[in-house]
DNA sequence: TCGATTCGCCGAATCGGTTCGACCGAAGAT
DNA sequence: ATCTTCGGTCGAACCGATTCGGCGAATCGA
């Protein structure tokens, strides 16, 4: 079923067939209508590879996720909500590449193949080697997410340090002295994870211009780990009244762990976070948290990557979002503990 | 940089280059690392697109999920995850189609330009559009699920009516007279949601082999919507005192209601359920529940259709997984309310 | 009435691979 | 010594679309 049989039924060259399809060339009445006739009746769909082939591009992107190992969060279920999305309204496809390593067949595969004519990357590290190999690759992309070089790439971000920083200053104007950072994983973290870094770099500043006194910690991104992490901080660090979190999904288990202890919030302790919108409300309590908009996120790096596509030349662009808190409860004035 | 240029630089023929690097013909040790060492110096990699036309396969599955308006529960989320990882295993791409609605541009687009070599199909239907479009396209596909006439398709499922029929027999076991079933979310069900009939199925048989009385309620697949849904049940039912469910993300607000109604689990108030091994166990309390292996279902589903592509005559397989019940506490002897 | 446009269509080249038939020389069989 | 076999290579066809140059007929202006 292809070009050739519809143009055979027609009466026509192939080429006129295709002049039919695209418009691109004037057609007249009478055989446009025969040929749509014809195309109808067989259910005929021209053939993406041949397109691709010829035409240098796929009208695909490749968005490159978090390997399938670890749990996506709420917000990472944003961004790949929105991106899918926004993808398939601009009549794009979306190829899944789960890429965390260093050597990832299915990263090369995706970059190198000239299967997609763009990407999205997530999880950005400061130093990122996948960045490295997208920048020589010449292949348009777009972060959610930002390098330790960000003027060289296009990308969407979440502002954390200033968010983060934000949060200790609310917490230090109801008077918390003794803060803590709960961050994400370790090995993130360790690995050079920017929201982790920047999140932190937030924190330190803020505690140092306040005056606090402040110690972070990393969580594994699960409640459970949340909760033993939480019981750990709290006995390790008694004076604790107030911690500010980038990690939503650990926040669930933090919960648990002030209600075992018989500590109520925000009475006994404040919570201040950055996450998902979606996520900050759907917790019990709703978190007192910059409210990330996740699907906009998403959707406006599929606008850059489909401009960059358009014209590679263009200068890069960002967007760096810093969302208000949104009170909603999960913070009040500090009450010493004893 | 296409295979004529490393042809030209190394001297050989274009057809020698394919050769050398698919094995498909023998070539002299000599020429051969004459080849590949041109083909590494200008980090040449083959256009999948070409190869995809001549080939007439593309090595990319398609994966239809959910449109991105809803959020994937966290079983979905585990069906994609395991799909993602095992085709990635198989060098397999995958392509995404968020497909809901009836007429969907992504659905066509991937179904039917050739894009992918087959296609695992997700949330489907008794009666699904999408398996006849499949079906008469002559695409190779696997369901997660399965429609009201299963032979004609390969698939793997969860057996709920055999699960929640489990549920109500554990229930009735401990004394539980008053049953309720809360089902996935009223359009799903009504638009004919496989899981959802299937589990009614096999809650009213089992009510009325018990002799007891049950009551079935639909409630959207978020806590948000679990909470209210069951606190209208409380209000409206004051007879109950277990529930069954499928609704796995319901649950929590489940807990929420029972809670702020002052009733303990399982003390006052049994619930068994169906959901993913992962997040019933990450429940707070975890959940009595068939712990559905979605990370295995989903690898499964990779297989059987890596098996159909190879060859379409195979006849159809199915996979009908009715894992046992693990009980963790959240099903007790049934007490009276008043 | 005749040359210049315009319209509608065709044929052929092209994209970048894979694959098949053929060829050549060297080694093995008879 | 001749015939076969086989390893190693080449050239050309092919996959299914898009696109460009060109060509005949109809239309227009002078």
């Amino acid at each position: 079923m292809n070009i050739g049989e519809i143009a055979k039924r027609a009466g026509v060259s192939r080429s006129t067939v295709s002049y039919a399809l695209t418009g691109k060339r004037p057609v007249s009445q009478e055989t446009k209508r025969r040929i749509l006739t014809v195309i109808d009746e067989l259910g005929y769909r021209p053939n993406a590879s041949a397109r691709a082939l010829k035409e240098g591009r796929t009208r695909t992107i490749g968005l490159v996720i978090p390997p399938a190992s670890q749990r996506l969060t709420d917000m990472q279920l944003g961004f790949v909500a929105s991106v899918v999305d926004a993808a398939a309204r601009a009549d794009l496809d979306v190829l899944l590449s789960p890429s965390g390593g260093e050597h990832d067949r299915s990263f090369e595969r995706v970059v190198t193949g000239r299967r997609v004519d763009g990407v999205i990357l997530m999880e950005i590290r400061l130093e990122d080697d996948r960045v490295t190999r997208l920048l020589e690759s010449g292949l348009p992309f777009v972060g959610i997410g930002r390098t330790r070089h960000p003027e060289d790439m296009s990308w969407v971000d979440i502002d954390y340090e200033t968010l983060i920083a934000k949060c200790v200053h609310h917490l230090a104007d109801l008077g918390h002295r003794q803060l803590a950072l709960v961050n994400r994983n370790a090995e993130l973290v360790a690995a050079g994870y920017g929201p982790g870094w920047r999140a932190q770099a937030g924190f330190d500043r803020a505690i140092a211009e306040r005056g606090l006194h402040g110690v972070q910690v990393c969580c594994a991104d699960d409640a459970q780990a949340g909760q033993l992490c939480f019981e750990q901080l709290l006995a390790e660090h008694p004076e604790l009244t107030a911690i500010a979190t980038i990690n939503e999904a650990a926040v669930s288990g933090v919960y648990r762990a002030l209600a075992d202890a018989g500590l109520s919030v925000p009475g006994d302790f404040s919570i201040a976070g950055v996450a998902a919108q979606h996520w900050a409300e759907y917790l019990h309590p709703p978190l007192t948290a910059a409210d990330v908009p996740a699907d906009e996120l998403g959707a406006r790096a599929v606008e850059l990557l489909i401009q960059r596509i358009a014209d590679p030349a263009t200068p890069h662009r960002h967007l760096l979002v810093a969302p208000p808190i949104s009170l909603r409860g999960t913070t009040g004035p500090a009450r010493p503990r004893g």
